[in-house]
RNA sequence: GCGCCCGUAGCUCAGCCGGAUAGAGCAUCGGAUUUCUAAUCCGACGGUCGGGUGUUCGAGUCACCCCGGGCGCGCCA
């Protein structure tokens, strides 16, 4: 099923084909209602290749084009824009025609990647906070996005599980361990036992010391370390894990750290052996001699005491995905501090031979009310367990305020619904880069563009369906007021817009979409009476609810946002 | 020093490959309810898009130079 820009693009095509003109310009919608529905700029490019007037080409393309079909006639204006403006009818099959699709007239992408995301990587023996949700948050949505256009996607959790500061969380499990506070609340026990070896590793040398033998010990596997290790990894992943399933979100394989281990030494080994590292200063190092922005920054891959970092796990992790999983496209959804690492490690996949396609998907910090980076009081960062259930618990005391009739159950599932969505919709509709103020007024707020306000719209529409009772489900649908044509056409611009979101991995394109069709939605609901109107707008009207609703609990599922059917 | 990101209304933010008179929400002010969830809608007010130069028929968007803020840059991850 076209979308009515992918038509006009063809129509486009055609006309300038049997105009004797090469294809130029695009067809995109209209900047404002007065210029119709869509416009095109192909004759101003036309005229610009060509030292031709704009208008005159104009002309030419308007007599060619055959849009009768589906459009008025095309309308020039200004400096040689084409405008269309659709028909009522076009628009009401299309509309009829997206109520009995699943994928509301999405299509599939024409040639599916095989990618793999890594997104959210947590940390072990340390607590999700809050700067884990764009990663999380942002990645998940990309998957999901990427799923719906017939992608293959992987989910990898790239976890923190492997470096120096083991050897002090090791040497506090022998030392400082209380197994009851470890029962109890595993994470805040290893932090504690972190915290407390680092203090007494700073003041002394020999507890210092004992740290690194400890750490030495364990990267030889040896069995006492290891197993202690192991048990941070375990208990770390089922408090992820709940975190996870809280957030209704998965991966698929988790290959942190550790998981690459055995490899870094043959990794090493290659570059040398090809030329691309080099010896330091007693470090094995990658210059980039001849790229300008990376002169002067060189990467190491192995220390001069002769241990790997993260570079080197890097490049193994590249390996990996490309020969084993067999991925021609790795998206990395990882903070901008660390823009410069990839652009490294990715140049340094470019020389092995590596053509897959690398990208860092990069967003900025979350800030508190303040402006600056979101911190506790006490100057720690705030744990992603407690702002999620604060989140809930705020929105169950707006659901008991506003609705106090609902069943006791009844209010925390939608509680729940609401307030992860709020705060997954914070984040999402949301350029990635900017860095945003955390403000639960704001994203709890029942107006503006925020979750609750298109989740509202949604049970508006289920509420007037239980209202209907047993109505058949009616795709006769003819568009008369004003509100309804615009709801409509909005409903058309899904499929449209859908697919654009992985251009820049822009989930907020998504976002702004909902919240424009939520807007048409209310202002159709004010102006349209549904249950009490005549029929045939009766069944229209229901028809544009039914419709309506599936497009925002498609769209917001996208985003990995779920919807009440009361609140 | 080198590099990356950001700077748009009083506040919080949109604005995808350059396209027409730059848009929302909050706040402020004024309206709408015997009506399907007013948990909503409609209207008004509000802008030298940080500054400058350039490219272009056309610049918030591209290039270069400044200013301001954030971040990164050989042995942490």
């Amino acid at each position: 099923m076209d979308t009515f820009q992918a038509l006009l693009e063809r129509r486009l095509a055609s006309a300038l084909s049997a105009a004797g003109l090469p294809r130029a310009g695009e067809v995109t919608p209209a900047a404002d209602a007065r210029f119709g529905d869509y416009q095109t700029n192909a004759a101003m490019v036309l005229a610009k290749q060509r030292g031709e007037n704009p208008r005159a080409l104009a002309q030419k393309i308007v007599r060619a084009i055959e849009v009768s079909d589906f459009a008025d006639k095309p309308q020039i204006a200004g400096a040689g824009f084409i405008n269309f403006t659709l028909r009522a009818e076009a628009v009401a099959a299309k509309t009829a025609a997206l109520l009995n699709d699943d994928r509301l007239g999405v299509a599939r992408a024409d040639s599916p990647k095989k990618i793999v995301i890594d997104f959210s990587s947590p940390n072990v023996a340390k607590p999700m906070h809050i700067g884990h949700i764009r990663s999380t948050v942002l990645g998940d949505a990309l998957a999901r996005i990427a799923e719906f256009l017939g992608h293959d996607v992987i989910r990898d959790n790239h976890i923190g599980d492997w470096g120096t500061q083991f050897g002090m969380v090791i040497w506090g499990w022998k030392n400082l361990l209380d197994r009851d506070a470890l029962a109890r609340d595993p994470i805040a026990e290893l932090v504690r036992i972190y915290k407390e070896t680092n203090e007494r590793a700073t003041a002394d040398p020999a507890i210092r010391e004992a740290c690194r033998e400890e750490l030495v010990k364990l990267q030889a596997h040896e069995p006492e370390n290891y197993g202690i290790w192991k048990q941070c990894v375990d208990l770390s992943m089922q408090e992820f894990a709940r975190t996870y399933e809280l957030l209704g979100i998965r991966h698929d394989i988790v290959c942190g750290e550790s998981f690459y281990n055995d490899r870094l030494a043959g990794v090493v080994e290659r570059l040398l052996a090809s030329g691309i590292a080099e010896e330091s200063e007693g470090a094995i190092v990658v210059f980039f001699r001849d790229v300008a922005e990376l002169a002067d920054k060189p990467i190491i891959v192995r220390k001069k005491d002769g241990g790997y970092n993260y570079a080197t796990s890097d490049v193994a992790t590249v390996d990996y995905r490309v020969q084993d999983l067999k991925r021609d496209t790795c998206w990395y959804v990882v903070g901008a501090p660390q823009t410069l690492h990839f652009r490294q490690i990715f140049e340094i996949a470019r020389r092995e031979g590596v053509t897959a396609d690398l990208r860092h998907i990069p967003f900025g910090n979350i800030l508190g009310e303040d402006r600056k980076l979101m911190k506790t009081r006490a100057g720690e960062s705030v744990p992603l367990r407690e702002v999620l259930d604060e989140a809930v618990e705020r929105a169950r005391k707006i659901v008991e305020e506003k609705n106090p009739d609902l069943a006791e159950a009844e209010q925390q599932e939608i509680a729940r619904k609401i307030g992860l969505g709020a705060v997954k919709y914070a984040d999402l509709s949301q350029y990635r880069m900017t860095d945003y103020v955390f403000s639960w007024d704001k994203m709890l707020s029942l107006h503006g563009n925020t979750a609750p306000y298109l989740q509202n719209a949604y049970v508006r529409i289920q509420s007037i369906f239980r209202k209907a009772g047993e109505v058949p489900p009616s795709s006769n649908i003819s568009l008369t007021e004003p509100a309804e044509l615009v709801l409509a056409k909005r409903l058309c611009q899904f499929a449209e817009i859908v697919p654009t979101i992985l251009n820049d991995f822009r989930p907020n394109i998504l976002a702004n979409y909902l919240f424009e069709l939520a807007n048409s939605f209310h202002a159709f609901y004010e102006a349209c009476p549904v249950l009490k109107s005549e029929e045939p707008a009766r069944s229209s009207r229901l028809a544009l609810c039914r419709l309506t609703a599936k497009t925002l609990q498609r769209g917001l599922a996208l985003l990995g946002i779920e919807v009440p059917e009361r609140m």
